[in-house]
Parts: structure tokens; C-alpha cells; sequence
DNA sequence: GAGTGGTCTAGACCACGAG
DNA sequence: TCGTGGTCTAGACCACTCA
């Protein structure tokens, strides 16, 4: 067993955590400033600190910058559906959410390129999709398509919000395989302030690829997911032929 | 777009990421020690353990208290199956990795209850699996098991390793569905120190539960891979008669 | 015991946000 | 402008590892 040593900051992080649980701290509501809490704790800044960055890792506590550290409104958990071919489960889910949509033209860089198995810049449609719940930012989906695959009112200027999402969830008839890789990580820079947590919050990230008959890489989807509010979900079932135990 | 403030620690991370990159300092190989770093690149000491923290985060650096830093040997990436009936694929798919199991009963405690669906302070069956790679540990897997659907020669005291190995990779008759459940997060200090990572590395969390003909729970495994060296890929093929476009 | 990382202090100065 | 958080310093002292 391992002695857990309690250093200063965990015993801050801990009680902060409580102050929060038992609603001594509501949600949304601001701390006092890191001055006033070292002074409180009796410890200098940096230790505060520390503590304080434990209850963003988590997801409990929002840093702005010049403003304070806010308590993080508990969101709505949501649970992306693995395994199903249209986008169309991830569209609908987040419809009782405010989502935001753009779509641009790209060229494929080389991760995409390897992705979607086409030419270095190659010309891509890209679709940015974020999902708010209030003003809080929930998710990140970025979608790529071949230019020549993509529908064609999403390559037309600006084209509405509604447009991107109707034509998203229709389902496209050629799709034969799709696959989901997922992986844990945490956000760069540019994805955390997309979405308004910390750098050192933990995302799930998932790199869908679907396949038409021919083999061609149709679409590419990069989810991402807070691991504090966000979780994806694979059910398989069997068929009673599959069942049949083999030995 | 945002402005990246080059802050020391980040400058300094960047090039201590560019010498382990060019081989300058190599896989295993220890780094100088925090002190002369603090030296060589004229911060103080705390600001170099924020850039040394930055590439813990990132797994590129291991730190091991009283003897140094240390660059990590990169690793083969494991890749998780995900929509297979048998655990039969993440064993046979460790089987080139030393494995360690251990088996032990314990009483379902409330979240582990849930998980089964069996009343708090059930005896279950718990086998603890880490795979090994070399000396460095890859993955974390806990397996559950209610007490009396455990195969007899788990619950006998300490079978043999490989013996367990083999019993879970059998196929086992009555399972007909599967619900896989991925999370990404920090891991806890107990995950840690059992897979040597640093606990600013994000972990890939899959709770996986099997479910027989009468609905019943039969087996629920915790899987845990470390962010920068596990994912998991689900495959969905479409059988023609699902093809059919509906609109 | 010598050398390493772990934690912490008590400040300084800079950057951001809101009024 | 003022209060907030962001970064950094130059130490001190403790805990761990290994010879």
C-alpha cells in the first residue's frame, strides 16, 4: 500500500472540493482571489496554486484570467454513441444543445491526407461543429470530406446552420464500414480554449472513418470530448448463430 | 488565433523535446540533474520542474524520486478491439507481453455493484491483470466476476497464472451483448504508480460489461491504458440489407 | 552520506479584465 | 486604474535512492 503522504495542497485541494460539495462554494460562483485564500490557508501563492490546479485537472474549478477562479457548473454528461453509421446519433444528440457551424475549404495537410487516404493538398471541405450547453462550450467536432464528396450546399458560401446539420444527419447510402478509434489525451492550447477548460483537463478524442463499397474513404470526423462531462458508448449484440458457443 | 506567449517553461520544454527527438539525449538515458538543467538554462529550480512537468504530461519523461529524470523508452502502442464478444482479444493480444495476474474474492462495494447489478457485499471475483513490456508496465485491467459464475479454477488460491489467461480467453456460451463504455482522465495515484506514469498523464478508461441471455450481468473489466501509448478501435461493418438508403 | 527530486516560502513583476 | 491571475526567482528544508 502507498503511504499518501498529504502535502499542503492536497489538503486545500480536498477541502475546497468539500466546500464545493456541500455547496459552500455554488456553482458559477466566484472563489475569493488566490491572495485572499493563501492568506486564509496560511500558505504562500504558488502552494495555492497548485491546489487550485489539482480542482481544474478535475474539471471542478474555471481560471479566467484577470476575473477570478469560478466554480464549473456541473453539465449534462454526454455519452457518444459508438457504432452506428450516420452522423447522424451525434447530430441529433447534441440538438437539444446550441451548436455553432462552419464550414470552410482546406487543403489536406498530411495527417488528413493519411486520414481520409487521399493526395497531399488535396482540396477539403471541413465542418466545425461546437456544441454549447448555455455559454459553456461541450464538444468539438471537426468533419472532413473528399471536396468532390461533399454535399453540395455545404460547399456553397456561409451556407446556414441548419443546412450543415440536416444535411449531416441524412444518411448517406454508400457507407459500408466505419471505424472509431479512440484515445485519451490532454487538449493543446488551441483545443482547451475552444472549449474553456484547462490544458490540464484529460479529452477523449475520437477519429471516425467512414468507408464507402469502394473502398473510399468517404468522411472523417475528429471528436472531442471533456473526460469530465463526455464519455462514448459501443454496444454490441448477438446475433443467436453468433452465440453458439465454439468449442 | 491565439497569441503563444513563449513562457520560459514552454521555451524550455520545446528544446529539451527537440534533444530527446534528434537523440541527443536517448531512450532510458537519465537527464542531467534538475539543478545543473536549472543552471544550464538560467531559470530556478521550480521553473525547470514546470517545463520537466509539461513532458511528464506528454510521456516523454518519467521522473523516479532520488535517482533522477529519466527519458522513456517509447513503446509499442496497444490497440484495444473493441465490439468482440471474448476478453479472448485483449488477452491473446497482451500474450506478447509478460503478463502478471493475481486473483483474489471481494465483497462488491457500491459502484462495483451497480456495475454487476448484484446487492452491495456480493463475493465477486476480482483478477488483477497488468501487461508488461520489458520492465515497464502497459496496461491495467481489473476483471469481475459474481462468485458463483467465476470458472471454478479461478476461485481456487493462486492458480497459475497462465491457467487464468487461458480460462478467460475461452469463449463463454451464454454472453449476448457487450456495452463498452470509454472515458478519458487523469489517472488516480494508485493507477499511477501501478503503470509508472506520471499522474499528469491522461488514461484511456473502458468499462466493459457483458451481459448473458437472461440479462443478467456475467462479467464487468475495468481496462486502463495509459493516453500516450493505448487507444481503442471499433470497427462497424454494414451488412447489405442496412445499406439500403432510407430516405 | 552524497546526490537526487519534492515541497514550500515570500516575495517581485507582468498581463488581463472590468469599470 | 485597480484587482485579478500568470510567471518567475532564489533560496530553504525534507524525503528518497544508491553506493
Amino acid at each position: 500500500m502507498i503511504r499518501p503522504v498529504p502535502s499542503r495542497r492536497e489538503a486545500i485541494a480536498d477541502d475546497l472540493r468539500h466546500q464545493i460539495s456541500t455547496g459552500h462554494f455554488k456553482a458559477g460562483e466566484r472563489l475569493p482571489s488566490e491572495a485572499q485564500l493563501a492568506t486564509r490557508y496560511t500558505v504562500s501563492t504558488p502552494t495555492l496554486r497548485s491546489a487550485l490546479a489539482l480542482l481544474q485537472g478535475e474539471g471542478l474549478v474555471e481560471k479566467i484570467h484577470g476575473s477570478g477562479n469560478f466554480v464549473r457548473r456541473p453539465l449534462r454528461r454526454i455519452t457518444y454513441l459508438g457504432g452506428v453509421v450516420e452522423l447522424a446519433t451525434w447530430i441529433t444528440f447534441s440538438a437539444p444543445l446550441r451548436v455553432t457551424t462552419r464550414t470552410t475549404t482546406i487543403e489536406a495537410h498530411s495527417h488528413l491526407a493519411t486520414l481520409l487516404n487521399v493526395p497531399p493538398r488535396s482540396p477539403l471541405t471541413e465542418v466545425l461543429h461546437i456544441a454549447h450547453e448555455g455559454k459553456t462550450p461541450h464538444s468539438l467536432a471537426r468533419i472532413y470530406f473528399p471536396r468532390d464528396l461533399a454535399p453540395a450546399d455545404l460547399t456553397a458560401a456561409t451556407p446556414a446552420p441548419e443546412r450543415i446539420a440536416a444535411r449531416l444527419a441524412a444518411p448517406r447510402p454508400l457507407l459500408t464500414e466505419v471505424q472509431e478509434r479512440l484515445s485519451a489525451r490532454l487538449p493543446t492550447q488551441e483545443e482547451a480554449t475552444a472549449l474553456r477548460i484547462s490544458t490540464s483537463l484529460a479529452v477523449l478524442s475520437l477519429t471516425r472513418v467512414a468507408t464507402d463499397a469502394t473502398g473510399r474513404v468517404v468522411e472523417a470526423a475528429l471528436l472531442l470530448l471533456p473526460g469530465d462531462r463526455g464519455d462514448a458508448l459501443f454496444t454490441t449484440c448477438l446475433s443467436p448463430e453468433e452465440r453458439t458457443p465454439r468449442a
